[in-house]
DNA sequence: TTATAAACCTAAAACGTTTTCGAAATAAAT
DNA sequence: ATTTATTTCGAAAACGTTTTAGGTTTATAA
């Protein structure tokens, strides 16, 4: 069933078939009733390729995610598919595993593809970016979420991973922790540093003393980590009272050991995650933390995406946003 | 950049420029050679849209999920991924939020885009499968995954669930348990179902008398249903010394009642879970369950597609396949 | 030299839409 | 009755590719 096979059928022009479809003023009301009418009885709905062809928009876009089995990206997905479905929009998804090869050929796959839009969390091995560069260049919005590069000119979703860290330290010395463990992540990606610069502020606005002792790298960011961590602390035995883990993973692996040897928590020792993960509220003690509204983020994500969009066709100059989401401080048991 | 611009570039036609992109024999080495030179040159990739229109490929899939939150819907979502990028293949997703109205909806988007198929697993509402033989109709590969409609003539990639429940019952079973209590999920889907029978099976090959006042529902499926069903057994003074769960979260709820009430674990009451969901190996105690495989069945999903394309493109006839991916116990502190 | 085969190339149609521009039909105004 | 305005319609081009069917050139054989 094509617009011409309709028209032939009805005895109009494929012209006034599609000019129904699209909601044309210039069809009179009987003619319009008619057509309405048989595309219902036949189920008709118009090849969107073919449509996607004349007018060069897919209505789909690409969602490029770090890793697919990750509590915050999930929801980052289900955000972005929430408000693409309502907008009538299609996503694809594809993850590059942190690898700059991947990401780059996932883009380019993306580009001819034609998709309206690409949002991407850049993997941590992504220095180069002439890739991102080229989604500009073709024309394609680009959103940039979580792990951003600065140096590229579009609009931008992000945490603000230094508050957050800042107000999750702050609380444990609200408890009256003064010797606090920083289990931060690896050196390089933005994320981690801002989290161990809002600890370190913490302590600064407070007035306790920096330590460096007591900031550990955990490369991995699983919970064996957290564990290891912890255990080397002790028995080297620097004391502490507070630990705030830069991921929820890492901050489970560090009460493992806390309650290996009967530390009480919170009394003797704080433990504060990070992400909010749904395990963190079902293990003992459940694990306070910060919540990253990833579903909130991935609305907003396609909610800019869709701003953009509307003002590149109204002919409007493009307003590139960084908007930046609020987290929440989660208080459990753990501290 | 277009063929057409490309031909104009080198003074040959559009027809050897798609040619050489092509790889048809019938062009000689130097023209394709100069071809070849003047893309890479320039970068150019063919416009996928257009190709489509003309072939009737677009290499794009659908698939379909329940829930993007959801440990096992992720894996199979990887596995998905996984195989088709090797491919070449893009993937679009949509998740149905377990509603009929939904799920119809994204079929029909995903028929007018004319995806090269559809993997769907039924949300629990769906009855009427008007909407999933209209795939079929379209002349669109279906594959059904997971929750599944027997009536539905198409190929499946199921667990089986039956012969997973027996096994971990009959792990119980050679714990020593007798008094085996069964926390099933809601009435009507096959999964449950098929997860009830596994149980009683396994009782009756042990010879261990079915009661029925052992077997409570959890609609929801989440912690609290698997607390509260613990807590009214215990309350109506009726003893048992094993927990089978069908899924992890439910198991971790009734991990929590046992712990409250000091009941020691697995020496008391023994706990297994089912689905491997990533927090089952990360509390305390770690929690004995069914691993499903999900990135292999998403592998197998897209495979199956593969296969049946290559069938049809060459004129073979297409050949259904039923994929039962087999389960494994997983044996942890909690039995 | 001429006939035949092989190798190389291209015109043109087709895929199914959207949209411009002008034509035809009708209504309104003079 | 004529002009003008308004409404309704349709022809045709365009989007960028693939592929058929045939045409032209070059090589081979007689």
């Amino acid at each position: 069933m094509t617009l011409k096979r309709i028209s032939k059928a009805l005895g109009v022009s494929i012209t006034t078939v599609s000019k129904v479809l699209n909601n044309y003023g210039d069809v009179s009301d009987s003619t319009r009733q008619r057509v309405l009418d048989y595309v219902k009885k036949t189920g008709f709905t118009p090849n969107s390729i073919a449509a996607s062809l004349r007018t060069k928009e897919s209505k789909i876009v690409g969602l490029i995610l770090p890793d697919v089995n990750h509590y915050f990206f999930n929801n980052i997905l289900q955000g972005v598919l929430n408000s693409a479905e309502k907008a009538g929009y299609l996503v694809v998804v594809l993850t590059s595993k942190e690898s700059y090869e991947l990401e780059k050929k996932h883009v380019e796959r993306l580009l001819n593809q034609k998709v309206d839009g690409i949002f991407i969390s850049l993997s941590e091995e992504t220095y180069n970016t002439q890739h991102i560069s080229s989604i500009i260049d073709s024309n394609v919005i680009l959103i940039q979420y979580d792990k951003i590069s600065k140096l590229i000119d579009s609009s931008k979703v992000v945490i603000d991973d230094r508050e957050a860290a800042y107000l999750a330290t702050q609380h444990l010395i609200d408890q009256g922790k003064k010797r606090i463990v920083h289990l931060r992540g690896p050196l390089i990606p933005q994320v981690a540093i801002d989290r161990f610069l809002g600890y370190k502020s913490a302590l600064e606005v407070s007035g306790i003393p920096f330590d460096r002792s007591l900031v550990l790298t955990c490369p991995n960011g699983d919970d064996e980590e957290g564990f290891n961590q912890l255990k080397s602390l002790h028995e080297k035995n620097i004391s502490f009272d507070g630990v705030f883990a830069y991921a929820d993973l890492v901050a489970v692996g560090a009460l493992r050991y806390l309650k290996r040897k009967k530390i009480k928590i919170p009394h003797d020792v704080a433990v504060i995650g990070f992400s909010n993960w749904m395990l963190s509220e079902k293990i003992t003690p459940s694990l306070s933390t910060i919540d990253q509204p990833g579903i909130l983020m991935g609305e907003q994500i396609f909610e800019q995406f869709a701003r953009e969009r509307l003002q590149k066709v109204s002919g409007n100059p493009v307003q590139y946003q960084t908007k930046i989401i609020p987290t929440n401080l989660v208080v459990r048991e753990s501290s």
